[in-house]
RNA sequence: GCCUCUGUAGCUCAGUUGGUAGAGCAGUGGACUGAAAAUCCACGUGUCGCUGGUUCGAUUCCGGCCGGAGGCA
């Protein structure tokens, strides 16, 4: 009789383009699960083209959480996404449903998945600005040295041009009069109410996982993200302003390059970002990796999934 | 046909008054705790077009050949 067991979570990771979307579905549809989507876009309203949203086709009649429901020019972080995702876990755990994350935002999905504790409260914007302009005023170095002060082991952390970061923790300890080091481990202290099935999606050959990205890039073009773009443009604020697909399109609004060009710029920005997403995703051991380029269809990729999901979701109560 | 310029890293090019070479971009690896599609760090050997010659030594000078660009009656 276990008291506490853990609750299982199917977890589909990996870069852009690799094809989380799709086997997310799939596995909710055999499982009888629902997807919580963990992307920091797709949370957006009004682009939908740029951030991949799924579709209602694509959905297949899964219900899917965490998308859409917010505006562009509201701030959301990591925090709020771990409050909101973990109340739709609970929700779809009571009615006795398989919580399926999906998603490509590493930070976001380890701070859920790891149960990673944020400290009460929101962002003080007036601790920033006032920090910011400290920056402005005395240069990186001195606010390091600054942080050193406080808290040595971030700062021995952090390099002199990781300005978000230094202000970050000078910020949190201003904020809340411990160093962003000890909430760090504070942070980590209560364990995981889940145990993760990791699934991740990569490809043998980088050069096959770019192509597909150039190809949805492509794709999204023929879809009507210029228009989608051209409507967002300058009215992004926060979080929003920062996706890719819009942003790499501005040269082109302001007449300062062609359409091609900014197009290529941003496969390229989306290239790279499958990179970092990777370099995230591969420091997690718990992952299992598929590559799709080892598959001949979809449905042999699907199967392999769905057997490790059968022996995760079959085996022992919370052991290994 | 003749003349001029040109051929160096995946791309654009620099350079070596002769001692086998280096930038930018691209790319790769890494970091990441309230902005994370953000932010930051690290990493440069390549038949110096091919082939002869001069030289102790040639990518560098000279000749020929091949490729590219432009010009001339």
């Amino acid at each position: 009789m276990i008291m506490n067991e853990k609750i299982k979570l199917i977890v589909v990771a990996g870069p852009t383009a690799s094809g989380k979307t799709a086997l997310g579905v799939e596995i909710a549809k055999r499982f009888n699960g629902e997807v919580v989507s963990a992307d920091s876009m797709q949370i957006y309203t009004g682009m939908d083209i740029a951030s991949a949203m799924p579709t209602a086709e694509e959905m297949q009649g899964i219900r899917h959480h965490m998308l859409g429901f917010l505006s562009q020019n509201e701030r959301y972080s990591v925090a709020s996404y771990c409050e909101d995702a973990k109340k739709c876990i609970a929700d779809i755990v009571s009615r006795g449903k398989l919580p399926v994350i999906v998603g490509g935002t590493g930070l976001y999905i380890n701070s859920l998945v790891d149960n990673i504790e944020y400290t009460e409260g929101e962002t003080d914007l007036s601790i920033r600005r006032a920090l910011e302009k400290e920056l402005e005023e005395k240069g990186a170095s001195a606010m390091l040295e600054k942080l050193a002060g406080v808290d040595p082991e971030s700062a021995s952390r952090l390099h002199e041009n990781d300005t978000k970061r230094i202000l970050r923790a000078l910020e949190f300890y201003r904020q809340y009069g411990i160093t962003i080091t000890e909430q760090a481990r504070l942070s980590k202290l209560n364990g995981s109410p889940y145990e993760p099935l990791m699934i991740g999606l990569n490809a043998r050959d980088r050069e096959y996982l770019y192509n597909r990205i150039n190809l949805r890039v492509d794709i999204m073009a023929q879809n009507g993200l210029v228009e989608e773009a051209r409507e967002c443009f300058e009215k992004q604020k926060g979080t929003a302003a920062q996706a890719i697909g819009h942003k790499e399109l501005t040269s082109y609004f302001e007449g300062a390059s062609t359409l091609a060009e900014a197009l290529d710029r941003l496969k390229q920005q989306t290239r790279r970002y499958a990179k970092r997403q990777l370099t995230w995703f591969r420091k997690d051991e718990r992952m299992n990796w598929l590559y799709i380029d080892d598959y001949e269809d979809k449905s042999s990729l699907y199967n392999t999934a769905f057997l490790l999901c059968e022996e995760f979701l079959n085996n022992g109560k919370g052991d290994k």
